[in-house]
DNA sequence: TAATCTGTTCAATTTTAATTGAACACAATG
DNA sequence: CATTGTGTTCAATTAAAATTGAACAGATTA
């Protein structure tokens, strides 16, 4: 069966949610697709495979497939089996709680582990260096206290977001 | 008095540390040469002037006003008057509280608001539309959920961000 | 096995964001 | 008032990120 690429018509209610989620992924530094593509499965009435997606928002294949692998890992969707399907099909996890840890771990935690580690070698240098002023071992320390009370942010956040469901 | 545009050495701990900001200013979608200039404010053991700045990064005038012009709206620096000196001085702000406060204000409050003038609207299109589904009215209701819940979240972390000082 | 369907990958392109650098504004100085 | 010092602005440029589209891989079907 031939593929129809027929025009993409979002609904005025659709076009806000899609901005409003392209916002978010703006601000959460994720592609604009990735919040295109969460707005109409968020406001989706049934599931949605990946041709269903690419021609409401009139974007690429590659597009598509990057945002939904990107959505995915930090499971903001969920794969749903329609059976006799081959294709795969999506909808909106709608769980703050399990989208906010998912993104947390996917893609915060990472980010502090790597600070932990910058941060060790900073320390690390700040002793091999024989001449280094109090001032700069007062600011190294200023910095580790910083790391520690991110690291400790975070959950509370997700215990904060995750409350009911 | 001529400027001297002297070649830039970063030692290697502030080398490392400038690395650490501009990490930070990735993950918070602020531009590299924020990173920068605050890492070296953040090691230096004097206040520093436009100049200095765009000597030791080696980055241009335009960027280094640019840059600070940033890093004092939500008050990661502060201006220190050098008496007999026309120049303004910088040095960076050390309290945690502070800058957070600043960033949230300055950076992300502005967003939750427009959120919410976006969500007020997505209730308008709700209500005009006649046949609009059960299944739609609730999803829009759990927009309004997470936006409430958004909104309680910035000062808890601001209050466990902020604990001393 | 060939033909089709589905989704992924990635080099080339397009789009967006950051940086540069020269022009400018303003203040202070001679 | 002309000159110098300081910082800002913004159009042009450069750099970075997202998107495209065609090639590809694997899975299914005939």
């Amino acid at each position: 069966m031939k593929t129809e690429d027929s025009v993409s018509v979002l609904s005025a209610l659709e076009s806000e949610v899609v901005a409003l989620f392209v916002r978010v992924a703006d601000l959460l530094n994720l592609p604009r697709s990735v919040g295109e593509l969460y707005g109409i499965l968020f406001m989706a009435e049934s599931p949605m495979c990946l041709d269903d997606l690419r021609i409401k928002l009139n974007i690429s294949k590659g597009s598509t497939s990057q945002g939904l692998k990107i959505l995915r890992s930090f499971g903001a969707i969920r794969v749903v089996y329609v059976p006799g399907d081959r294709k795969d099909f999506y909808v909106a996890e709608s769980s703050l709680r399990k989208i906010a840890s998912g993104f947390a771990n996917e893609q915060i935690q990472p980010h502090l582990e790597s600070g932990s580690d910058r941060l060790e070698r900073i320390q690390d240098l700040l002793n091999e260096e024989a001449d280094v002023s109090g001032m700069l071992h007062e600011r190294v320390e200023r910095l580790e206290n910083w790391q520690k009370r991110a690291n400790q942010v975070l959950p509370v956040v997700l215990k904060l977001i995750g409350g009911k469901g």
